[in-house]
RNA sequence: CGCGGGAUGGAGCAGCCAGGUAGCUCGUCAGGCUCAUAACCUGAAGGUCGUAGGUUCAAAUCCUACUCCCGCAA
C-alpha cells in the first residue's frame, strides 16, 4: 500500500517505527518545518524528520502542506496517515489518497475533539481514555470512526505517562485501520455529534490553579497538566506574589481551610480549597529549581495562595 | 547577544544596597528527657560564599569577564 505519512508530535513516533519495521514503508514524510526551542531558541527538527533522515524516507516541511500538493499527488498515494501534525488540512490534501485519509486522534471519540485531548480525559476523571482511527473530512476530528482500541487512567495518571502509553498503543490501532482498508471491511462509524465535545489548544495560563473549587477536581488538574502546560499558584510571599508552579502527586486531604489558605502542620503544604484540601508535595518557586514542598516551605515563608 | 530571577556547610534560605567574627529553618552525628513522637533539651561535625581576575588595610558584599541553574516569551 503506498502511504505517506503526516506528523509533528512525538506520539506519533512509535507508528512511525511501526511503519518502517512492518510495513507499508512510508513514501514520505511531511511534518512542521524545524523550530526555534528553549531558552536559547535553537532551531530544532521534530524527532520524527530526525528518524525519517535515518531510515532515508523523504521529508517535506511545508510552512503549509498546501504547498506541495502537486509533490505528494506524484507519489500517488492510496492513504495518507495523519497524526498530531498541527496544521489544519485543506481540501486538496483530503482528496489526494485514492483509497482514505486516516487520523489517529488521542481519544475515544467523540469525545474530546480538538488539541488537548489527553488532558481532557484526566481532567474530567474518566476511567479510561484511547485512540481512534478515523476518517479525515473538513470539520475538525469530526470523520467517520474505523476502529478504536481504550486504556484504562490509572489513579496516579498525568498527561505525560498517558501520552506515552497512547503512544505506544497508537500502531496496534494504525495497524488495525490499515488492514481492514486494504481488506475493505473498514469500519465508517459516524460521530454523535450530541456527545461530541471540544477541547481547545493549552497554553501556560491555563494552568493557574482555581483554589475555590473541588480539591479533587485540582489534584486531577495537576495531574491531567503535568507536563505541559504545567499548573501554578500564586504564592503571597511578605506581601510579594510569586509565581510557585505545582507539581504532581498531590493528595485530597480533609482539613478544614478557606480555598487558597495554608497549613504547615508536619511540615507539608496543604492548602484549602472550595472543597476539601491538597497536600503539595512538589513545587517550584519562582527563580527556583523544583523542590519538595518541605524544602520550599523552609526557605520562602509564604502567607497564602491565590 | 529576546526579557528577567538565581548560585552562601547535606536541603531550602537570609546576609549584599550603606565592605569589617558565616547566620536562620531543617538534616546528620553524640548525649539527655519522654509510655510515646515529623515532640522537646544539650552539645558536635560540616562552608575555597559558582569560577577567574580587579579595587581595598580588609570582599559573600563593590567592579569586570566567564560557567551553570531557573522563570517568562516563542
Amino acid at each position: 500500500m503506498r502511504l505517506i505519512f503526516i506528523a509533528t508530535g512525538d506520539i506519533a513516533l512509535p507508528s512511525f517505527r511501526y511503519l518502517l519495521e512492518n510495513g507499508p514503508r512510508p513514501l514520505a514524510l511531511v511534518t512542521q518545518p524545524d523550530k526555534p526551542v528553549g531558552r536559547h531558541q535553537v532551531l530544532t527538527p521534530p524527532a520524527i524528520k530526525t528518524e525519517a533522515i535515518a531510515a532515508g524516507i523523504p521529508v517535506y516541511q511545508p510552512e503549509t502542506i498546501g504547498d506541495i500538493t502537486e509533490e505528494l499527488a506524484a507519489l500517488a498515494p492510496e492513504v495518507l496517515v495523519v497524526m498530531a501534525y498541527g496544521q489544519i488540512l485543506r481540501q486538496n490534501i483530503l482528496t489526494l489518497a485514492s483509497k482514505a485519509i486516516i487520523n489517529l486522534h488521542a481519544s475515544l471519540l467523540p469525545k474530546y475533539r480538538g488539541a488537548a485531548c489527553i488532558q481532557a480525559a484526566i481532567d474530567a476523571g474518566d476511567a479510561e481514555t484511547g485512540i481512534t482511527a478515523m476518517h479525515v473530512v473538513r470539520a475538525l476530528d469530526a470523520g467517520d470512526m474505523i476502529v478504536s482500541r481504550a486504556i484504562p487512567i490509572a489513579a496516579d495518571e498525568t498527561g505525560g505517562s498517558l501520552h506515552d502509553r497512547l503512544a505506544e498503543l497508537s500502531p496496534q490501532v494504525l495497524g488495525d485501520a490499515l488492514e481492514q482498508l486494504a481488506a475493505g471491511t473498514a469500519a465508517r462509524t459516524p460521530q454523535d455529534d450530541a456527545t461530541s465535545s471540544y477541547i481547545s489548544k493549552l497554553d501556560r495560563e491555563h494552568g493557574k490553579i482555581d483554589w475555590t473549587i473541588d480539591a479533587a477536581a485540582i489534584e486531577r488538574r495537576i495531574r491531567a497538566y503535568d507536563p505541559w502546560p504545567g499548573t501554578y499558584a500564586v504564592a503571597d510571599e511578605n506581601g510579594q506574589p510569586k509565581r510557585l508552579k505545582v507539581f504532581p502527586p498531590a493528595t485530597v486531604v480533609e482539613c478544614a481551610l478557606a480555598p487558597g489558605e495554608i497549613s504547615t502542620i508536619g511540615g507539608d503544604l496543604v492548602v484549602g480549597c472550595g472543597k476539601g484540601a491538597v497536600r503539595l508535595s512538589m513545587v517550584q518557586p519562582d527563580g527556583g529549581r523544583r523542590m519538595d514542598a518541605g524544602d520550599y516551605l523552609r526557605g520562602r515563608k509564604p502567607i497564602s495562595l491565590s
